[in-house]
DNA sequence: ACCTGAACACCGTTCAAGT
DNA sequence: ACCTGAACACCGTTCAAGT
């Protein structure tokens, strides 16, 4: 029983379903030939190399994340939905946020949410630079959480971490900020917060 | 004329020399072992494996940081100042900053501006969790940035990128805006700007 | 046009053997 | 206590040879 020609999406989906169950570092070429039931060069004839591999699997899966409905009765409410509707797009693509981080591609991450921001920006009445910088600003803000927040999922203990440090010198008589820091973050909580925070200061007029 | 002998510190002292000069993806154990002028085998019996190797030098780099002295008239000001020089550590340090979040212990870049920023929020009036909230959130936001940032310069061209989303369909009439988007982000203002809006929102009273 | 195995130049790590 | 070479189990990639 001689196996059916391989295809270039053959190869990309079952690539796919690899780094889905074992992460991308998972990905080696013998491993997907293995898989896939083939010698290891004929994945060469399809895709290139392992490098332009992971290219079309990222391009695939952020053009699968499809566009971002903002909600909420002003534009401020909007843009930070829009924010957290990223960030919930990326956390549920866990291993696709490690590719792009892996191959320099971090802002194919801001796409999808660029257009809906500037939306709202227009209709909180920031025009030009200052609305392009706004954009900026959540889209750098949204990605760089979730890129902070990923990596500190990835390591099980952090050494000496913050935790150590506060306990002991118990942080200028005020031991409910001591004990705040000495527990991990609660990411969830503080991304709504800081993203809140930042979308009220660019929204604002004058400044 | 046989070597000295091999010391860990001679050890982790080359494989800095190695990251600095040619990135931490350049550090292999056989290439630091042609560097030292010894087996590969011997640098197992000082340092383990290449996965402490990596821990060790982190940790080194990170001591050598040195603490951050805030500066500015407000408490606003200085928290800003921190991030800035924050992000300025971590910029003046390109490969600690891969080889940091390549291993999971991203929160160790936290650390230096930690104290410094509690005791500006504290001066701002802010207590307790809440204080302990906007510290975490002004971390979040500098080193979450320089992440993206780094990236961006790490990938040459960005593919399709934001530029050609935007030169074609001039966004909503504004062309100053899809100018701005079409362009490159200028790090440096959008870092400063960006943690302006965040810091102003989080030290005010109230809300 | 597509697939193959052999071969090359790399990796990190273990281990028995040396001094 | 420290160093060594041989060996193992991996990598990605090239290339000549097959159909």
């Amino acid at each position: 029983m001689a196996r059916a020609p391989l295809t270039r999406d053959e190869v990309l989906d079952t690539a796919a379903g690899l780094v889905k169950q074992h992460g991308p570092e998972a990905l080696t070429m013998r491993k997907l030939a293995a898989e896939l039931g083939t010698a290891v060069t004929s994945i060469y004839w399809h895709v290139g190399n392992r490098e332009s591999l992971l290219d079309a699997l990222v391009e695939r899966t952020v053009a699968d994340l499809g566009a971002i409905r903002p909600r909420g009765g002003t534009p401020a409410e909007r843009a930070e939905s829009v924010a957290r509707a990223l960030r919930r797009q990326l956390r549920a693509h866990p291993h696709l946020v490690a590719m792009v981080h892996e191959r320099g591609l971090t802002e194919r991450m801001f796409l999808p949410a660029q257009r809906a921001l500037v939306r709202e920006v227009h209709e909180a009445g920031l025009r030009g630079v200052r609305a392009a910088e706004a954009v900026r600003a959540i889209q750098f803000h949204a990605v760089g959480f979730v890129l902070v927040e990923r990596n500190r999922e990835r390591a099980p203990v952090q050494r000496p971490g913050e935790e150590d440090l506060w306990d002991a010198a118990a942080a200028e008589d005020d031991a409910a900020l001591a004990r705040t820091l000495a527990r991990p973050a609660d990411a969830e909580r503080l991304f709504a917060l800081s993203v809140r925070a930042l979308v009220k200061s660019l929204l604002e007029h004058g400044s």
